[in-house]
DNA sequence: CCATACATACCAACCAGTCGGTATATATTT
DNA sequence: AAATATATACCGACTGGTTGGTATGTATGG
């Protein structure tokens, strides 16, 4: 509810306003939300003038429009050359990709939760436009993963038709881990959830459950 | 963000005032979140001036609290007698409790999804004091189901001990599938998980799937 | 007649967005 | 290479409207 009293001076050199601006509001509207962040808040945190901020987006929702698809290309990018991908089996891969995000849960909350899921679960009647680019990160990302499921499905005997429910399924008990996580204001309850869809996926795709790896 | 511009012309009995403004609540955060929605939302939501709403709760935070307790109430009620609460073994139980939620997965999705988890996931940093009682409410929910969970455990020859985790983790899954409907505008993903829960509990119970039931 | 339960008018703070102006980079001409 | 022109990137005071909250008046039931 106490803000930082700091000065909205410029502290960014020119030319880098409007990636400072996407950084700082990946942070701040996870932390603040999309109604209780102030334009001001934004500017401050990326350290840059109003005048920066509506010279590169019209409105507060473009920036969190625009941020969307920031976050996804990070994340993407995180998941898109991790070790895990080398596995062979697809069924490894898949266990891989949750361990791995099992591992980055530590540290800040709004550090590692989901960007959009946060935004949608606020807005997603108030603000269509910023719903429709949050969904289209989430679902983006579990239709991402579908080939793997895919594969692993078949490889496990099962149909490889259901790839894509469970595919977004994995997304969901993500989300639903970073709920929980807020919630209680601590990863373990997130951590725990990560643990039984290891397990539940391990079952399914008859795969062994991988060490979690340590860090980020 | 176009609103009906209906006056806020008292359409309610006194002495009604209070649950109205509780009842409201549920609805108008879950739609437009807390920032979004603002005092005069409210008490047009509820049918109430400006002077009901704070002669009954002395801030908006306060009745964001006020209405936590209120939902947990509610949905307390709705499980306390299910039909599926008379099942003789915990398994059972545990499972119809899952098959009803995904029942209720229907119609308008601020009606469905839940109040506290919506809340939480947008000011949990920055109103502490909600975060605290919605924390209250879904780990205090996931609690009341722990029982039934040891007993099917032990029924299932498994550790009774991991009752808490994965009835917290049953929770986690529910909150994922709100956020996945938001997202798709859609309650189809958010079933589609419920069944990816049911599936993975009946092979850790050792049960059958029960049917859904229709309707609330 | 008095406490409770409102209703209405009002206010200071804040908010998203605007706007006139400036600083810097780049292209073009001389 | 200097001078000029033009476009881009910013700056920050300002504004109209909204917000959460208050102050004061009135109705109603006991």
């Amino acid at each position: 509810m106490t803000d930082a009293p700091s000065p909205a001076r410029p502290r960014i050199r020119r030319g880098d306003a409007r990636p400072a601006l996407l950084d700082a509001a990946l942070g701040v509207f996870r932390a603040k939300g999309y109604g209780g962040a102030s334009v001001d808040d934004l500017c401050r945190a990326a350290g840059v003038t109003k005048g920066a901020f509506f010279h590169h987006f019209p409105s507060k929702e473009a920036l969190a429009i625009a941020a969307a698809d920031h976050f996804g290309r990070t994340a993407d990018g995180l998941f898109a050359d991790a070790p895990f991908r080398a596995a062979p089996r697809a069924a490894d891969r898949v266990l891989g990709y949750v361990a791995l995000r099992a591992a980055l849960m530590q540290g800040p909350i709004e550090s590692w939760t989901c960007y959009a899921g946060t935004l949608t679960q606020e807005v997603w009647a108030s603000h269509p436009a910023i719903r429709q680019a949050a969904a289209a990160e989430i679902l983006g990302h579990a239709a991402r993963l579908e080939p793997d499921f895919a594969e692993a499905l078949a490889e496990a005997g099962e149909d490889p038709a259901q790839a894509p429910g469970l595919s977004r399924h994995v997304q969901a008990v993500l989300q639903g881990a970073f709920v929980l996580a807020k919630a209680a204001g601590d990863p373990a309850p997130a951590r725990e959830s990560a643990d039984h869809l290891l397990r539940h996926l391990s079952t399914r795709l008859r795969a062994e459950i991988p060490q979690i790896p340590s860090s980020a």
